[in-house]
DNA sequence: CCTAGAACCTGCGAGC
DNA sequence: TGCTCGCAGGTTCTAG
């Protein structure tokens, strides 16, 4: 599930193998997959051709790839099961095939979007005068941004009347953290997710915040994460970081500080994975 | 304005 | 064997 790791090993992918070729031709295959570019799938693919990408860039879970002649970004959002491949020409279509896109140059490889479950997508957008896609300018910097503002999040954190793993999925208030992640950080952290935020104290959230950039950085170090292969990069390469998991996924399995069994809630149509003696629940829960 | 929860989508595995 | 159902989950929309 790709999360801000995972999509940073994208872009460094992308970075390698198709920045500076210019696109000889786009092809939708699926129109869901193209469904954030409003003018549909032939504009996306006209607006596409004869332009040479720029180096690619990502904020939280979005990444981008300039169009180095306009004003305009090629948007890139994988969802949950989105991937980018380079792949030879001659390679089998993949199952999930969304979007190709062929190069006019003689390095015999193309960029592939495939996407099983078609919650990711490509879309054309113009830039905002700091070269962000103007579709994106709601999202917030993610915690490895060098501009993200500590003092801020933890002021919104205070203003907002909200539990802290809501908190760390809203993208407006932080952006590249997914449930993988949150369940983590979390553990690490010693916190309840449901605990509410108004009452975060200053080093609770630098400590917080320590511990989301830990374990991003961690899986960074290895590649990303993978464990049902619907992740792989952009070289197709899985990442081995589910390895080191401490909280996500391991119900039943006994706490690696503790030894308590660790639980699973239902919550919010997905899990939250915690250790019931580390991370105490808050007294006054709904 | 704010927050909570549902909807979107497909494939897989468990259970019957 | 074949069916149903729960689950995976980031973003966006709607209800309250």
């Amino acid at each position: 599930m790709p999360e801000l790791p995972e999509v940073e090993v994208v872009r460094r992918g992308l970075e390698r193998w198709v920045a500076h070729r210019t696109v000889a031709e786009a092809e939708v295959l699926h129109p869901r997959a193209v469904r954030r570019h409003i003018a549909g799938a032939d504009d996306f693919t006209h607006r596409l051709k004869g332009h040479r990408i720029g180096t690619p860039s990502r904020r939280g879970k979005y990444l981008w790839l300039p169009l180095e002649d306009t004003q305009q970004s090629v948007l890139a959002h994988l969802g949950m099961s989105g991937q980018l491949l380079v792949q030879p020409h001659e390679a089998p279509d993949e199952k999930h095939l969304r979007i190709r896109v062929r190069f006019a140059d003689t390095l015999k490889t193309e960029l592939r979007f495939v996407d099983q479950r078609t919650f990711g997508g490509l879309s054309l957008h113009d830039n905002t005068p700091d070269g962000l896609p103007d579709v994106i300018a709601h999202i917030a910097r993610d915690p490895l941004d060098p501009l993200f503002d500590d003092e801020a999040f933890h002021q919104a954190l205070r203003r907002k009347r909200s539990t802290i793993k809501r908190a760390l999925l809203d993208q407006s208030l932080i952006s590249g953290v997914g449930n993988i992640y949150a369940d983590e950080a979390l553990w690490r952290a010693r916190l309840h997710y449901e605990r509410p935020t108004a009452n975060f104290t200053r080093p609770r959230t630098t400590e917080l915040l320590g511990h989301v950039r830990d374990v991003m950085n961690a899986a960074l170090a290895v590649g990303g994460t993978s464990f049902d292969s619907l992740y792989v990069n952009v070289n197709g390469e899985s990442g081995y970081f589910d390895r080191s998991l401490d909280a996500y996924g391991r119900e039943g399995l006994p706490c690696k500080r503790c030894g308590t069994p660790m639980r699973r809630r239902p919550w919010m149509n997905r899990s939250s994975y915690f250790c019931p003696q580390c991370q105490r629940a808050p007294r006054v829960s709904s």
